[in-house]
This record gives C-alpha cells, structure tokens and sequence, in this order.
DNA sequence: GGCATCTTGAACCATTCAGTTCAAGATAAG
DNA sequence: CTTATCTTGAACTGAATGGTTCAAGATGCC
C-alpha cells in the first residue's frame, strides 16, 4: 500500500466529517480520527496538516454539500415560495432522521462551541448561519415577500432550522421536529398570502 | 481562611456555572473551574466530587433558575396566554442581552454535547428540554388551546426559544434574535384567535 | 492556650493529548 | 531488477488532563 497510489481523500474526509459531527471539535482526538478514517496518524498530519485544518476543511465539506442541497431546496422559490421553504426544512428533517448520519448539525455546534474554537474556525462557522439567512432572504424576496417581511422570516426560518439539530440532539422525535417547522410554515403561508410585499409581517 | 468558616457554596457554583456555560463541558478544565471559583483543587474535589458531578450541580443550578423565571413568566397564561409566551421569550432574550452573562444556553449546550458527556448528565438535560416543553404545554392548554394545538405550539415555542441560544452564539444581534420570536408570537396570536380550542392550528 | 476543623498548596500518579520523527516496507515506473 | 516515492507503524516529546493524597497552616471555639 505505497508507491504511487494514495488513499481516497474523500471517504477520508467523510469519515473525519462524521466524527466532528458526533462528537464535536473538543471531544475528537486525532486518535479518533486516525481510527475512523483508517489513516495512520502521520498520514494525516502529512495529508491535512493539524487538527485544526482537518476540522476547517471538514467544516467546509459539510457547508459546501449541504449548502448545495439547501439551494437546491429554494431553487422554486420564484414561484412557490412556500414549497420552497418546506423543501429547505425537508433537507434537515430527512437528514435527521438519516439512522447512518448523525443527529444535530455540524455548523450550529461549532457555532455553539464557538467561544473556544480558534478564530479562524469559529468565524467560519458563524459565516455558514449567516450565508443561510441571506439564502433564505433572497428566496423569500423572490417569492413576493416585502423587503423587511423577507429578513424577518428568513433569520425566524434560519433559527428554526438551527432548532431542529438541538432538538433532535435532545430526544425529540420525528413527529415533534415536524410539529415545529408546520408552526413556522403555516406563519409564513399567511404572510404569503397578504400579499405581494404590500401587507406587513409581524410587528 | 480555615478553621470553622467555609467559603461561599453558593458563589463558587455561580462561577462554575458560568465557566461550563460559556465553555461546555470537554473545554473546561478543573483547574478552570479551580481559577473561576477562587477554590483550591483539593477544595473542588473535597466539597463537590469529581468534576461531573459538580457539572450536574451547575446543570441542576441552571434549571432551576432560568426554570423559575420562565414559570412565573407563563404564570398569566390562563387570562393571557399570548403575554404570558411573549414573557416567556423575554426571559432569555433578556439573559441574552445580559453582557454579563455567557452567550447561548447551558442546557441547549449540553444537549447538543450529549453523546460526549455521562449518561446521567445526557438523560438530565434532555430531561430539561422536555419539561420546558411540558411547562409550555400546560400554559397553552390553560390560555385556552386545543389539546393537540397546544402541543404542537409547545414545542415549536421551546425550540424557538433554543434556536436563541444558537443564533446568539452564532453572532445574531438583538434585532435578528426579536425578529425570530415574533413570527412565532404572531402565529400564536392567530391560533389562539381562532377560539377557545374549537378551532385547529397547524397541520 | 489548646484543640478540633477546615483550607491550602504542592506534589504525585496514570492517562491522554497534539504533534513530530524515522526506519522499514510496499508499490509503481523506469 | 533498480530506483524513487509513498505509506505505515511505532516510538517519542512535552504538556495537560482528571483524580488523589498529605503535611502545613490558619481559624474559630472551648
């Protein structure tokens, strides 16, 4: 197993990607990721550099990938924004209720572990919730909501979103994850509903 | 600073809370906790058990507190239940706001760590998430909802009111965090508009 | 003063951590 | 076969971890 051939990057990453999820920044060493990737521990290192830059491009694999599929999610959003946002939940809940992935969500614990993730990491993170809020704000506008209307639900939409990998980190079933994006799908169909951005959301 | 006097119990748990609430559990470390509380190492291990056990007492500690601010806030929701939801929300916007206090939610973060930490500490801050929930429950049953309306707005307010703790930690300002509530009040107030339980929310 | 109680600091232990180095071995290309 | 390249396992370092123990000292009570 040497030569010329290399191991493959991408399962690799994968399986770094997972342990970070599970277990978190603090509580995975690099023994774990040596042992859940199958790479020898100087491997990485020579491969991906410290911890701290496996975590980075961790954190950006899983950014990038489901990034994609939460744009993906709004593509329709011109014309049946309401399908659109309920498509974007769709992409947590069938994530969450994946048995082969993890519960939770990569971004939102790094956003909590912020206080003592390096700078550069933490930024990173808090960068992903805010790229996701102006996602759904530019969905929501293109959907007919009023300027102010759209960053209210798009920041109200990007907080649920974030909920959801709390409460499924805290036992919270299926049934009850879509209890709760319904409230926030039935507000945002009556806000919809009055109107092409003339009518007022909350407040 | 011996003989019959002891130092204060109370403060030294004050600090050690807020040290496991600003840093989680895997980041800190006793001699933090020994640093925060002003406490010798010994003192920690003589006066509180190991380091998880303390843990648990801060969680207990937690609970308890916010627990009894967020009661007395739903305490008018048989005459106002929308008032008594909005007070509700107020509690941890305003901790929030509070620079003196950490970002974010120790039981939102432990639940969120729970594959890392004890089975016992995992299990006791799930079990914090579900009695916010039921707490809920039972406020919006007594303001007049419907058996299953109030459940679904039960769960929805208590994730909404996690998804603070991770939007404050993930840099969202008081504007943004005021704005996600409020999509949630007004869904409320709609749903509790529709009468005393005769009609059906969401879903 | 004398005694009992508590705090304190320091030392200690075994374990784990991130990070580095290196020799041995395996492979592919020539 | 030879050579260059890469992987691998293992050892090692220095620091930090959780946890324990103990002698010295400070304090309050009698």
């Amino acid at each position: 197993m040497a030569g010329r051939k290399q191991f493959d990057t991408d399962t690799a990453l994968d399986a770094a990607m997972i342990q970070f999820w599970r277990a978190g920044y603090a509580d995975t060493s690099v023994d774990d990721l040596s042992r859940v990737t199958g790479l020898n521990r100087s491997s990485i290192y020579s491969s991906f550099g410290d911890k701290d830059a496996l975590f980075t491009r961790c954190l950006e694999r899983y950014a990038t990938r489901y990034g994609a599929e939460y744009e993906a999610a709004l593509s329709c959003a011109g014309e049946r924004p309401l399908a659109a946002v309920r498509a974007f939940f769709a992409v947590t809940l069938e994530r969450v209720a994946d048995p082969g992935l993890p519960d939770g969500c990569l971004v939102a614990q790094s956003a909590m572990a912020a206080p003592v993730l390096s700078p550069s990491v933490a930024t990173r993170a808090r960068e992903a919730v805010g790229f996701q809020r102006a996602r759904l704000h530019a969905a929501l506008k293109a959907g007919g909501l009023h300027e102010e209307t759209a960053g209210t639900y798009a920041v109200h939409v990007a907080a649920v979103n974030q909920s959801l990998a709390v409460m499924s980190r805290a036992g919270a079933d299926a049934e009850q994850l879509h209890a709760v994006v319904d409230v926030t799908l039935d507000a945002l169909a009556r806000a919809l509903e009055m109107g092409n951005g003339a009518a007022r959301g909350p407040r």
